[in-house]
Order: C-alpha cells, then sequence, then structure tokens
RNA sequence: CGGGGCGUGGCUCAGCCUGGUAGAGCGCAAGGUUUGGGACCUUGAUGUCGCGGGUUCAAAUCCCGCCGCCCCGACCA
C-alpha cells in the first residue's frame, strides 16, 4: 500500500463481482449485463445468448413501441430473412453502404466427406442469398405488386425481426451481429406527406425513451456522412450514457423516391399520371436495452425504470422459526395479491436455505424498483418494510445512511395503495436523474481549446457548437478529438444558451445554428 | 484484416518454465444448525486438460499445425 509503483493495479470490484464505474466503465458495463443476468456471449462469434431477464425487458419495450406503432396506423408484417444479392444490388448507395458487413449464404445442402459434415459443393447456389442487414429491398420488390393507385396509400407496415451485420467488434446489446429490432417501411403519395411520417415516427422513439425508460434524448438530423446508406434525410434520437459519451438510440429515414425507382413501385395519382411513391424507414433495436443500462445502473447494479421492470416488486419473507416462516409467508401471498390486483408485476421469493441478505443483493443487482420485507414484527404491527432501489443521491452520504434514506416502514395498506404512485415517482426520478446527469457534462463551446480541455481533460459530454466544415472538416475533428458530429438539431431541441448565429469552431466560416457533437458508441 | 491475450469440472483460475497419480475457491447435491443486509459444518458428485499430429517408457506440461473466444485499432444501430 505504502509503495504504489511495486503493487499490481487490483481490479476494484466490489463483492458482488462488478467492476466500479469510475474503475472502468466499459467493464462495468459488461459486469452488469453479466450479473444481472440479461445475456451471454454465445459460442457464435459476435452473437449474444439473451437470458430471460434481459428478454422480458425487450419484450416491455416492445409493447411500448407496438402499442404506439398500432395507434398511429401501423399494421404489422413479416418479410423473409434472406435477401437475393441482385435484390440489394439495385439501389447502388444503399448497397455500398451494407456491402461490408453481409452474410452471404451459398449453398443448401451439406454432406458427408469421409465422416466429415461439409458443405456439399455441388449444392452451391444460382444466385447467392444475403442475410438481411436491412429489409428495405425485399421489402419493396413486394411493395411493387401492392401498390397500384393513390388508394393504395400509404402502406404503413412494421416488422419485428432479426437483421444480421457482420461487425468486426461486438459489445452486447450495443453491437451484435445478430440483433433483433423492428423496421418500419411506409409508402406515401406525396413527398410532405412521408416527412411528415419520418417526423412522427422519430416523436414517437423520443417518446418512449423518455417517458417509457427515462433517457432523455437530443432530437436531429444527421450529417451527410452518417445518414442512412439510401437515404436522402435520416433523423435520430441520441441519449448520453454515463460516461458522456453518445448514442444513437432510434433513425427515421426519408428515403425519397430511391427505392420506388430501383424496385419500380409506380402509382396512378388522382389526376391519373403515373408516379413513383415516397418512402420512410424507422427503426429502433435490442440496442436500447444496452442504452437503459449504461443510463441508470450504479456500482450495485442493474436499475430499471418501473415501465420496463419485468418484475416491479420482490417480497421477501423473513422468519426464523416454521411457524414465523408460514405466517410471514402466507402474509408475502397476500400482499402480492393486492398489489397484483393494481396492477403490478410481483414476485415472492420464498426461497428457502437463502439468507433475507441474500436475497437482497441479487434483487438490487437485476434491477427490482421496490423491494417489500415481510417479517414477524410488520406482522405484530401491522406494517411493511418498503425498500427502494435509488434514492436521489446526496453528496458525501455514507452507504449506511443511504440505506436507511431507501427504507420506510409504513402502514399495510398505505404501502399497498401508494405502491401505483411510487412506481410514478421511480420513473419520474430516474429521468430527472438522466437529465440532471446530461446538463452537468454538457457545454456551450465557442473555441478548439476550450473543446480539447472538454473532451481530452474533463472527460467529455456533449457540447454545442457551430459548424460549417465540410465532410473532410469533420473526418479531422474525428481524428484530433475521437469526436462525430452526433446530429444537426431540431430548432426546439437547443438549450437556450446555445441558439443563435455563429462562426465555425474549427473552419471560422459563419454558422447559422450549433450541432451537437460527442464522442460516441 | 493488423496487434495482444486466453482455451484445464458449471464459473474464476492454479499447475506448464524444470514431463511422472489432474488441483483450489466459488457453484451444485444430501443432511444438520441458521435466517430483519451476502450463514456455517459434515459428506458427496462433476474433467476426452480446445482439436489434430509429433517427440518420449511417460505429455495438461516440450515441438508443429489448426480451431475458437476475448481485448485494442480500422467499420457500424
Amino acid at each position: 500500500m505504502s509503495n504504489p509503483q511495486n503493487q499490481k493495479q487490483q481490479p476494484a470490484t466490489a463483492a458482488d463481482g462488478i467492476t466500479p464505474r469510475a474503475t472502468d466503465y466499459g467493464q462495468w458495463y459488461l459486469d452488469i449485463v453479466k450479473r444481472a443476468d440479461l445475456a451471454d456471449h454465445s459460442s457464435v462469434r459476435g452473437c449474444m445468448v439473451i437470458k430471460p431477464h434481459g428478454y422480458a425487458i425487450w419484450e416491455k419495450l416492445q409493447r411500448e413501441l407496438d402499442d404506439r406503432f398500432k395507434a398511429t396506423g401501423h399494421v404489422n408484417a413479416y418479410f423473409p430473412l434472406f435477401i437475393p444479392l441482385s435484390f440489394l444490388a439495385k439501389e447502388e448507395e444503399h448497397a455500398a453502404g451494407f456491402a461490408k458487413e453481409c452474410a452471404v449464404v451459398t449453398h443448401y445442402r451439406l454432406k458427408s466427406i469421409d465422416g466429415k459434415v461439409t458443405v456439399d459443393p455441388e449444392s452451391k447456389l444460382e444466385e447467392p442469398l444475403v442475410v438481411r442487414p436491412t429489409s428495405e429491398t425485399i421489402i419493396w420488390a413486394q411493395y411493387k405488386n401492392w401498390i397500384q393507385s393513390y388508394r393504395d396509400l400509404p402502406l404503413l407496415i412494421n416488422q419485428w425481426a432479426n437483421v444480421v451485420r457482420w461487425e468486426m467488434r461486438t459489445r452486447l446489446f450495443l453491437r451484435t451481429a445478430e440483433f433483433l429490432w423492428q423496421e418500419g417501411h411506409t409508402a406515401h403519395a406525396t413527398e410532405a406527406e412521408a416527412r411528415e411520417e419520418v417526423s412522427r415516427m422519430l416523436a414517437v422513439y423520443a417518446d418512449v425513451a423518455e417517458h417509457v425508460m427515462g433517457v432523455p434524448v437530443v432530437r436531429g438530423h444527421k450529417t451527410e456522412g452518417e445518414r442512412f446508406a439510401g437515404a436522402i434525410d435520416t433523423q435520430c434520437i441520441e441519449g448520453m450514457m454515463q460516461d458522456g459519451k453518445a448514442l444513437q438510440m432510434g433513425t427515421s429515414h426519408y428515403l425519397g423516391q430511391n427505392f420506388a425507382k430501383s424496385a419500380d413501385v409506380k402509382f396512378l395519382n388522382q389526376t391519373g399520371q403515373l408516379e413513383y411513391v415516397h418512402a420512410t424507414s424507422w427503426g429502433v433495436s435490442t440496442r436500447l436495452v444496452g442504452a437503459l443500462i449504461m443510463t441508470h445502473s450504479d456500482d450495485n447494479g442493474l436499475i430499471l425504470p418501473p415501465k420496463l421492470a419485468p418484475i416491479q416488486v420482490v417480497i421477501v419473507p423473513i422468519y426464523k422459526t416454521p411457524e414465523e416462516q408460514a405466517r410471514t409467508t402466507a402474509e408475502a401471498q397476500a400482499v402480492a395479491s393486492e398489489l397484483r390486483a393494481q396492477g403490478l408485476a410481483v414476485k415472492v421469493d420464498d426461497r428457502e436455505g437463502l439468507q433475507p441478505g441474500a436475497k437482497y443483493y441479487e434483487w438490487e443487482r437485476k434491477g427490482v424498483p421496490v423491494r417489500i420485507e415481510v417479517g414477524p414484527k410488520d406482522l405484530e404491527k401491522g406494517s411493511l418494510c418498503v425498500v427502494r432501489r435509488f434514492v436521489l443521491e446526496q453528496e458525501g452520504e455514507s452507504e449506511q445512511d443511504l440505506r436507511k434514506r431507501k427504507k420506510q416502514f409504513l402502514p399495510r395498506a398505505e404501502a399497498i395503495a401508494g405502491m401505483p404512485a411510487l412506481m410514478d415517482a421511480l420513473q419520474k426520478e430516474l429521468l430527472a436523474r438522466a437529465r440532471a446527469m446530461r446538463e452537468k457534462k454538457t457545454r456551450v463551446i465557442d473555441t478548439l481549446a476550450d473543446f480539447e480541455a472538454f473532451f481530452k481533460g474533463e472527460g467529455g459530454g456533449f457540447a454545442w457548437v457551430h459548424w460549417a466544415g465540410t465532410h473532410a472538416d469533420e473526418d479531422e475533428m474525428a481524428k484530433r478529438y475521437e469526436t462525430s458530429i452526433r446530429c444537426i438539431p431540431f430548432a426546439d431541441q437547443i438549450p437556450e444558451a446555445a441558439r443563435g448565429a455563429g462562426t465555425c469552431i474549427l473552419t471560422g466560416r459563419p454558422s447559422a445554428q450549433r450541432v451537437l457533437m460527442a464522442k460516441s458508441y
């Protein structure tokens, strides 16, 4: 201890096997994913296994999104996993954009040669099939048959599916070779209508991010360089993770008539003329689960917003004797059913042979928002011990005081009746906490010196800067500071202190408004 | 694709340099004592040491080849 130079840097892991954020944020993230039982590395390169707890979160997120898609007039359908190579090749820019990360099926049969199962060389496909990296091309090939008249428009379809992008480097949830997502693909008679759809769906994403996930986002347009391959306009929502890095959480694209032209999708308008339709596509993926983790969780494990928690309340009976066990367990079940009657997802942890403390740690690690302890004393007093997964931090507070603040002994009826309100409060607190974190790491910056100090000295975050550079200038910024333009924000997304015109931080050229720069995942 | 690391019970790893009966901790199973913040004792089960070849009386260990995964870069939701 007195001679740090001779000491190997021990990975400062908590007793729970979770590396503290301050030690290594990347490792912390992986530890949370594993210790909260969300996902595993699979034996397939770059692919993950989503475990039941992680999948349950995704299912809740799906439900929230799907309800909103339906409410905005969309319906679900399903298109093939395989895309003939020639389909993908039709839209040139699109094909080029995905060319370097495609899995390709070239054979359709196996054969046993000398006792070894191998690909039968004689089963070569005439045309290779690409495993979809996204479905625009296969969907538009179909839309050609579905659209003839303006009466067929708008066509508003969503697909829940898996896609494959052969990424070089992967991280659980954030970037995997195969991932789950939804992709909306719509066709419209006019540009205005299509652009409206693009904005509408981005708004849906922003709503889910903020009010379901509790993750504040900035909405804006991507720059030309970051645009979806084949799109005319790409809009996005960008969230900030606890390490100050930006994460793209969803995109919505105006595709113009590019895909209609390459798939030859025309319709007869009201005046009897043939026109190409206008297209949009929009998507969010299991990456959102990664965003959820990285925004809210702490060194003790996962923290989930109530709206996405597969288990919202866990009840732990406490006892010494078999007689107490019977009584507290019965009370736990009774409380559980009363809470369920209010629409809450409740679990009674009546496993034997585990001490209560062990259960507390486990459910905290897994992010359950509220725990109720039911002991003999509670039975006597008619009370319940209600413990929140988190409280808003206070400077310099001891671990013990923090624990005390999380814990409340309430009259039974009050605890039960107040639970929905508590869930609501926790949901809002998470968003507020994430907002505060983001504000703390956001700067309005006017000079390169300040920019450098922010990203190289302070650890970085969101920087509002004026920009009028070229694509090459963007690359220069990336090379120097590892930053990129996350988006050109909508006017109402720019904080007041950052509004107005100015001069480009790099080139000095005049700039009408600021852009959002950050390091990103 | 370039650089690095690692493959040994379910998990984390020791053993390899210097070849000689395959180990520890955790987990798991059974029984008992425990249980308001991570229990303990006793007993027990679990391994083609990544794969293939070579050297040797003898290979987890030495040599050659292969495969896989992880981390760091270039690519991306």
